[in-house]
DNA sequence: GTCATCATGTAAACCGTTACATGATTGT
DNA sequence: ACAATCATGTAACGGTTTACATGATGAC
């Protein structure tokens, strides 16, 4: 594979919970190559140089993949500001909960896509691929409850606001 | 509120979504007050220098918050590992869910406590505060519902990898 | 007295994105 | 011709963590 072809590889398969730029692509490739963990050819036409893992590679993948995982600290802009909610713009919450549903949806339409992609192949491989597309799935779904359950509740506040002596529920 | 406790009530309340180090805060601290944005005491019993947000300071966070949400790429290691789970030493697949099980097991432990803390409480502040916690019991609660599929996917591989012969659930 | 916690700050190191610079190939 | 895409790289910039340095307060 090219630089480039990782790239796409990454984007097109891991997209959903994983992502490389370029900036960091072509310094590791070189770097992999001096520690002889991947072997390049030349250039070749439009200027393609084609990697290919060594064995000292797969092992150090290996060893990397044994690692602990790192959980980095999360950031997560969308609750930041509905926490902050009533510092908010009327409506600025419901849009922010709209977005993720609209978010939610596409990414569950791209899974369905990859999953029609994928299926009928049980090879060991798939397993483990479908099993990462599965995650994808059962995050964005419950994103789609939580968002409904949002909405419910920015209707109840809307309602208390504008009609405080009412108890929520009890007409008007 | 010092920078101090500013960092503790992050990681209290928003813990599950947000993150901000002292390296962040107090040179942040500095800017703000610099611009107006909040007015700090002199240093007072324990070189504590209290900060309070004014005018100008909240305008600023109602502007920031009207911003739109930043979507970071995403990198989740647990998802990357399981993905090269033919590259991973026997059981590795398995302990990476197990870990995933106890996370999520932890985290609604701590949204409960805090559920506990918070309900009977119905005023717009709560509200908010109630949604970001929702999701993060969601989200939760989805990735043990994913875990168990994992595993009943990780049992089905190990069936069929020991007993090649047989169809997975065919027993023998 | 000493330990944990509270408290403030600085600086180096790290990681990663983004912008830039450049050019080949392919399709229209 | 020209645009889109393929392709490789470098460098600046920005945000964050981590380590370090320092000291007060309160509990035991």
């Amino acid at each position: 594979m090219t630089g480039y072809e990782v790239r796409s590889v990454i984007s097109e398969t891991l997209g959903h919970f994983w992502h490389e730029s370029f900036g960091q692509i072509y310094p590791a490739l070189q770097a992999l190559e001096e520690a002889g963990h991947v072997r390049r050819t030349g250039r070749g036409p439009g200027s393609r140089r084609v990697a290919e893992i060594t064995a000292s590679g797969r092992a150090r993948l290996r060893e990397l993949l044994a690692e602990p995982v790192a959980t980095p600290p999360p950031r997560n802009g969308t609750l930041l500001r509905l926490f902050f909610g009533t510092e908010l713009a009327p409506g600025a919450a419901r849009t922010l909960v709209d977005e993720a549903v609209r978010r939610a949806d596409e990414a569950l339409a791209g899974f369905a896509a990859v999953r029609a992609e994928v299926s009928g192949d049980d090879s060991p491989e798939q397993a483990f691929r479908t099993m990462t597309l599965s995650y994808g799935e059962h995050v964005a779904r419950a994103q789609l409850a939580w968002a409904q359950e949002c909405r419910d509740a920015l209707d109840t506040l809307e309602a208390t606001a504008s009609d405080p002596k009412e108890a929520p529920g009890a007409g008007g």
